[in-house]
DNA sequence: TAGGCCATCTGGTCCT
DNA sequence: AGGACCAGATGGCCTA
């Protein structure tokens, strides 16, 4: 694939400007010439010249004439269906991207974060998120295992109910993203705060981690 | 001023 | 046929 051949700019600008104003166009061949559109100034000029010819010629010439006009007329009302159809195009897309944003505002909503902290970018955001769930399971998977040593089965129970149908509910499992391996290979500002990463035990975690996160899995610890 | 991020427009493709 | 989704292009804004 050339880039540069099928450039959407090119197509779009030769898309625009190539259909009916053609035709309109002062600067097209005369109209008496063989194989050439008409145009409306054009055909006029004809109609006079043609006073002098045959009756039957001029018949022809008065039907083409009347073709082309139409045609013209039709072709403006395609060119204003496509304009329109562009148009709400644009506004759906435009309506998608927002949702697209708001949804990511609301996942930004339940990623821990502090105040002085900037706004984290929609890959950021992403990649926090995945990082954080990680985090998240790994804080469940050892409460499990402590859990399960002590005997207290039905406090773990209730402990894994919430926060797994609360991820269900904004995201898809990372599962069934990409691979782990695939995010780790990106940076993330967890990755990049510290030596984090999903791949790591939670000892290394907790003492190196990004600050939210430490703030997040040790509440989690807390409240096991 | 270069580079990053973002919003928007656009044409193509797939789906209903 | 029309809508959803996607990726490329472009221009604006901000920051180091």
């Amino acid at each position: 694939m050339s880039p540069k051949s099928d450039c959407p700019q090119i197509q779009r600008t030769e898309l625009y400007y190539e259909t009916p104003d053609n035709e309109m166009s002062p600067s097209s061949p005369p109209c008496c010439s063989p194989g050439s559109p008409l145009s409306p100034a054009q055909s006029e000029d004809c109609t006079l010249a043609d006073r002098c010819s045959h009756p039957r010629e001029t018949d022809r010439k008065r039907m083409r004439v009347k073709r082309m006009r139409s045609r013209v007329k039709r072709d403006g009302t395609v060119v204003k269906q496509r304009k329109n159809r562009r148009l709400k195009a644009n506004d759906r897309e435009r309506n998608r991207m927002h949702n697209l944003n708001s949804a990511l505002d609301s996942l930004r909503s339940v990623l821990p974060t502090f105040p002085d902290d900037a706004k984290l970018t929609k890959i950021e955001t992403l990649r926090f998120a995945h990082n954080y769930i990680w985090a998240l399971s790994e804080t469940l998977r050892m409460a499990d295992q402590s859990l399960l040593s002590s005997g207290q089965q039905h406090l773990l129970d209730s402990l894994k109910k919430f926060p797994r149908s609360c991820l269900m509910m904004e995201l898809s499992s990372p599962s069934s993203c990409a691979s782990s391996s695939e995010w780790d290979s990106l940076y993330s500002p967890l990755s990049q705060a510290s030596s984090f990463s999903p791949t790591g035990s939670m000892d290394e975690l907790m003492p190196q981690s990004h600050p939210c996160l430490r703030h997040s899995t040790s509440l989690a610890v807390e409240f096991v």
